[in-house]
DNA sequence: CATGTGACACTAA
DNA sequence: TTTAGTGCCACAT
């Protein structure tokens, strides 16, 4: 079980309609500490189709101006098209779409 | 083996 | 609040 293959595993559970952050994957692949691997990790994907790259974002919600695709973001398309909403900083709206791994359901 | 780079995160000013 | 510096891990040279 490789790094890269943890962290793949960890996108790959992230729900549809949610995102979650590199430090947030990088935590759950096993180190707090793989935040910038995760981004490589996203940035050689082998096979784009079989992990939700887009849905993994900055800690503050923004997205990386290296995933632009001639000066469009996918990300931002793709989230979209799952229900995510943005702000007006261009950045996604953590308050409602950031993944929450625990399941307290009736907790706050 | 050492150095440089990178889809990040944190701390200090 | 924004900018600059540092740490971290994996990969390329």
């Amino acid at each position: 079980m490789t790094t890269f293959q943890k962290i793949y595993e960890v996108v790959g559970q992230i729900p549809e309609g949610f995102v979650a952050t590199y430090g947030q994957v990088a935590a759950m692949a096993g180190n707090p500490r793989w935040a910038r691997v995760v981004g490589y990790a996203l940035h050689v994907l082998p096979d784009p189709a079989f992990v939700p790259w887009h849905r993994v974002v900055a800690k503050d919600g923004r997205i990386s101006t290296a995933s632009d695709i001639n000066g469009e973001s996918l990300q931002e398309a793709l989230l979209r098209s799952e229900g995510v909403t943005f702000t007006l900083d261009g950045r996604v709206d953590l308050q409602k779409h950031l993944w929450k791994p625990v399941d307290r359901t009736g907790f706050v």
